[in-house]
DNA sequence: CAGTATCCTGTCCGATACTG
DNA sequence: CAGTATCGGACAGGATACTG
């Protein structure tokens, strides 16, 4: 039966789950950030099956993450680019790139963030724009929003205390 | 044959989805973040099938995302608590919050973060704690660490130019 | 080069029944 | 309450062969 379809979820993580929670989906991602179009690139870098590639490029496109263009007529080829929805999923792969480096790094970071500048590595941390203040301060907390529906308002009503 | 496995591969983004690259991980993380703790609670919220609860709140606590400790002697009781590497995830998960909601959510956000001193909604970005400046900055690269393998070196030593 | 077409396997996941 | 046990289905993913 496999997993039970969350389109009409309206919980904001499991809809962008929906998008990028298969496994090759965010490497594949990764990679169109680091400037990769083509079909043959991927698959060298990735060392993905064939298929599994069209698949996943496939569901990217459908989802509006990335575009299919063609670059030349005859012979007809494609590449695949990210699109402003795709590029915007760039500060989640960092987040997540910044997490792995700091739990699961000991010998140091093997990819790293560097501002060009100065040379110096990048120290990234999530901050509100309104406020300036981290969001990991305590006075941040998750709440329902308009759109929120019953499964939502139950959950962010619960009284136990959020973790630290 | 399934997925071939990555946990010899340096590149953090795979690292990360090692842990957390299953669909209910995150969702049972966004969950723990929100003060659940219990097996039941966990059941309900998410209206997950038991033996997958199981599953993967122990891949959660191999992982070391979460500890599982004994509540009650008699009857013996467990608790699901997040561990500090659990919570360090906690900036992952905002930012895909955030951007679900930049971008599946035409109607308005279903679930937002709010300022509780101002009752502001938060915007959330990365930025560099280093130089104050946002991650998305043109100024930073990714490049390989002092921990990188052939494999990566490769990746970063590509001469296309980085999608903005 | 840029895929499509098959076939196969593992496992994620759901459903249900059961237990101390 | 907090799970374990068992079953079965759907699909992610791999391997390989083939095409314009």
């Amino acid at each position: 039966m496999q997993r039970k379809s969350f389109e009409d979820l309206t919980c904001p993580i499991a809809r962008s789950l929906e998008r990028v929670g298969e496994w090759w989906s965010i490497l594949i991602l990764r990679d169109a950030f680091h400037g990769m179009t083509r079909f043959d690139q991927f698959q060298k870098s990735l060392d993905i099956a064939p298929n599994m590639l069209t698949r996943r490029l496939t569901a990217l496109v459908e989802a509006g993450l990335m575009e299919k263009r063609q670059y030349s007529e005859r012979p007809p080829r494609y590449e695949y680019v990210l699109t402003d929805r795709g590029r915007d999923f760039r500060e989640v792969m960092l987040a997540l790139l910044a997490w792995g480096n700091r739990q699961f790094a000991p010998e140091g970071p093997s990819v790293q963030l560097v501002d060009t500048q100065t040379g110096l590595p990048a120290d990234l941390m999530l901050v509100d724009r309104v406020s300036g203040k981290p969001a990991i301060s305590r006075d941040f907390r998750l709440v329902p929003g308009p759109a929120a529906d019953e499964g939502v308002r139950q959950r962010y009503a619960t009284k136990a205390k959020p973790a630290a």
